[in-house]
DNA sequence: TCCGGTTGTGCACACGTGTGAACAATGCAT
DNA sequence: ATGCATTGTTCACACGTGTGCACAACCGGA
């Protein structure tokens, strides 16, 4: 209706104040040259019209936007979507506003980069990204940073934040040997990253340094449902402790048990601390990314580059812990 | 370092086609008032220029950036994340980029919602959001539609999208005295929104037109721990049949009956069909608020809105179904 | 009075795009 | 040959902001 309502601009400030607008823009932006009264001044009319700068436009003329492109995978994932949900608190504690896209689909996902890098991000985040060779490419192609969360392979220009996996593996292998387990098997997810491989490298070769043996080995992609049918398989092997990929994979397992008959319920261990880890009907030992430390990291990366201060790649390694639950007490589960 | 190589412009697309820039425009846009052999060559120059045009210049010169604000709180809600994930997607297909913002500190909101103007979206759209006065001032101020999801109660100008509680409530209470159940309980969540009252209401008013007595009541927020501690004062009530305003609710509750010592365990329902709802491992019968369709509906209307199709606020209310598991079958529990 | 320095402000341009209006070219009828 | 409609293209401006440069005002010293 009365839509041409205008947005109130600078204009308006400086007309109400009796100045010129470019002196508006000095006195917001904290010029030095201006003197203090007039500083006032802007400052009062400002407030009183409500005045927000236009940071489209503003974007345009200082070629920098303040937006970060986040690509992520996922969502239905809880460990995703709660380093999302991190990612977007984190970033706007910086005043960078995060233009998120989705890139489940492989058609989408080409798009969905183009499209991010017309919006003239500043910088990029992707969160396990499986086609980010597509994004390099683009971020490269556009000269903006890119950041890889929880990947530890990729180009000499692309800054990467990961999770220390072989550490977080043998971690594993060392808490299962103290529970007094002598028989091991580990459960894989199909990452198209190696992240699942690293875990499972970092688990095998402590065992085998401490001299036992992994007796089985089963994959599955990370869907309650298809783990749930692989698990009995694992169970079968008679490992005594069992080291998952995921929370995902290890829930199933767990759920594997309570329906299967079987006579003793092997030690079991997930990946990632969900909150679901926490709660009694599973109460899993899960080992935790420290997932607030590598979502402060990234974006500090992020925003590092976007200032100017360095546009030179960084590769972080977070340091993991375990959370130590009752399905990995012996006793405890008769 | 060479980070002066620059951008390709339209300029530069015009260059290669020795043609005008103006005309590169109105190829690149449809327009017929451009001959087909030049529109070809355009193409062909854009194409293998890779060109994409500056959607922050074509938003400063257009007025609309086909940027959506997307505000929402707790994502560690599995819920929130669900609707997010769907929000993100829908928009994407329509080619609308979402600029999220998480609003759960009450100091960040307000200056979230003012940085979201800045950015000129196109529209608003508000998840489950606590401060939703700040928000409707300021797309108010603004002129952008506002779209609520999850809430009833809202101005006039603003959109509404929502379940049907009360009639969800009365189809929980249909199933469970179906199943035999002759006394019945709630457990309550703390919205400061409605959807938890207008859940209880349903339900009771339907208990109470069918002749039966309503037995206990309790209350807790939305987090696993805090509502196991009130879980067993509700079961010591001895209500056969337990209706909770959320799956965090009834997954506690579940846990609770499992550590203590009850001789019968209670009908329990949930509200949202999570996806661990689906899992052996509680098997919960859950309302499913068919969040495809609230989600596709509420990216409608901000598209609606945005294209100008039609600037009327609307209202619209989805139809919920019951996702009946083994919490629900009496006799299969014993 | 003139000059040089300091301090504060305004003019005009640039960022990359879309679009109304003007204009060149062509065909057709008078 | 001239007028007129049609078709394709270009010119010039606007969107709202930041900023280099010029410039006004003032002061002190010669």
């Amino acid at each position: 209706m009365d839509k041409r309502k205008k947005q109130i601009r600078s204009f308006e400030v400086a007309e109400l104040a009796n100045i010129s607008r470019s002196t508006v823009s000095r006195a917001l932006s904290g010029d030095p040259r201006i003197s203090d009264d007039t500083r006032a001044r802007v400052e009062a009319a400002a407030a009183t019209l409500g005045y927000q700068p236009n940071l489209i436009a503003r974007g345009l003329k200082n070629q920098t936007t303040g937006i970060v492109g986040v690509v992520v995978t996922d969502l239905d994932n809880a460990y995703h979507a709660h380093a999302l949900q991190l990612l977007i608190e984190k970033l706007g504690a910086k005043r960078l506003a995060p233009l998120v896209f989705v890139g489940n689909t492989a058609e989408g996902a080409e798009n969905a980069i183009a499209r991010l890098m017309s919006y003239q991000v500043d910088a990029v985040i992707a969160l396990a990204a499986p086609f980010s060779s597509e994004i390099v490419a683009a971020c490269r192609a556009g000269k903006k940073p890119l950041v890889l969360m929880n990947r530890h392979d990729g180009p000499e220009d692309v800054s990467l934040v990961y999770g220390d996996s072989l550490r977080a593996g043998a971690m594993v292998a060392d808490h299962l040997i103290e529970q007094g387990a002598t028989s091991f098997a580990f459960f894989a997810g199909d990452d198209t990253t190696s992240i699942s491989a690293d875990r499972e490298r970092g688990f095998t070769d402590r065992i085998y340094e401490k001299g036992f043996q992994m007796v089985g080995r089963a994959a599955s992609r990370y869907l309650h449902a298809e783990a749930l049918r692989v698990a009995p398989g694992l169970l079968a092997s008679g490992a005594q402790a069992i080291f998952c990929a995921n929370d995902t994979l290890a829930f199933a397992l767990v759920d594997a048990t309570r329906s299967a008959e079987i006579t003793t319920t092997p030690l079991i261990v997930g990946y990632d601390n969900s909150a679901l880890a926490a709660w009694p009907a599973y109460s899993l030992t899960s080992v935790d990314q420290n997932l607030g430390e590598m979502t402060s990291v990234t974006v500090d990366i992020a925003q590092t580059m976007v200032t100017g201060a360095s546009n030179k790649a960084r590769r972080v390694i977070i340091e993991p812990f375990l959370a130590a639950r009752r399905s990995t007490q012996g006793q405890a589960r008769k």
